[in-house]
DNA sequence: GTAGGTATGTCAGTTTCCTGACATGCACGA
DNA sequence: TCGTGCATGTCAGGAAACTGACATACCTAC
């Protein structure tokens, strides 16, 4: 069990690659007219559908560090486009939710970004997009 | 036609990013013993299997820009990995190929990633296996 | 032959994310 | 009650990637 990774077009792991560096160069383009980076924009994603999130649980589910994520925060908010809560109702996680400016950019950034998804897997019928997300979930699953 | 993403759970995109996230993480702990980090050992799997290859072919392959690739091969020069042209045959393009002790950490890295590959995949049937692979090749296909 | 376009190597500066560290607030058991 | 462990927020420093810029080498068209 000493074998190597193998003729490259047959790696999981470079076409995975390969696949998100493409969708990741996509909606930085697509993003840049709202001058949103992708992870503001998944921060904004992820908050918008789950309200109330706080900063380390918005980390975890945008793939970043909590002081990475802190960062982030404090530039959204400075726009305008979320707010923190003040002060803890309990324990030290601060609430954080989307302000109507927020909700606003989301709408435009998230059609954009689906627009760029179904360019992607646009030759895809909707069981094989199915079976795609559901062999890539497994595939982080396994790792994790 | 100006939805949004819709449920995280459900988009092609997130799957994308919590596979390649949760497969870097793999790697680069897979890695840490060999002192590699994952652009490293992705440059050195390329060079690798295609030997000869100028800086600015090896950046694309390995999706990083050329200014990366340049800071990568100074690294990895210096540690005896690797061996540059010290004139260009043609052009400018300076042909890179590994070293003899280049070969020997990769052979030790490349089992490695294969590993952390076939953990990733472990329950995937080769059918399943090669149809991911093709799918993701389309991903990336659609958006360039 | 010469000008324009393209590709490469390299330098410099900036951004972004990370690791390390510390303080705070809560839960649990001795 | 008190100490231990854990999660969170935040500050500081460093590593890795990026963009912008410039010089060089080839290739093409006029």
């Amino acid at each position: 069990m000493t074998q190597g990774v193998g003729d490259l077009d047959h790696s999981v792991g470079y076409a995975l690659k390969q696949a998100a560096t493409a969708l990741r160069v996509a909606m930085e383009a697509g993003l840049r007219p709202l001058e949103l980076t992708v992870s503001q924009y998944s921060c904004l994603e992820v908050l918008g559908q789950r309200p109330g999130l706080s900063a380390a649980e918005l980390a975890r589910a945008v793939f970043v560090t909590r002081q990475s994520m802190h960062a982030l925060l404090l530039g959204l908010e400075e726009r305008g486009l979320l707010a923190r809560a003040a002060s803890a109702p309990q324990g030290r996680a601060l609430p954080t939710e989307l302000t109507e400016a927020g909700r606003a950019i989301l709408i435009e950034a998230s059609a954009i970004v689906a627009a760029v998804e179904r360019r992607m897997t646009a030759s895809f019928g909707p069981e094989a997009l199915r079976r795609l997300v559901d062999d890539l979930a497994a595939c982080a699953e396994a790792l994790n």
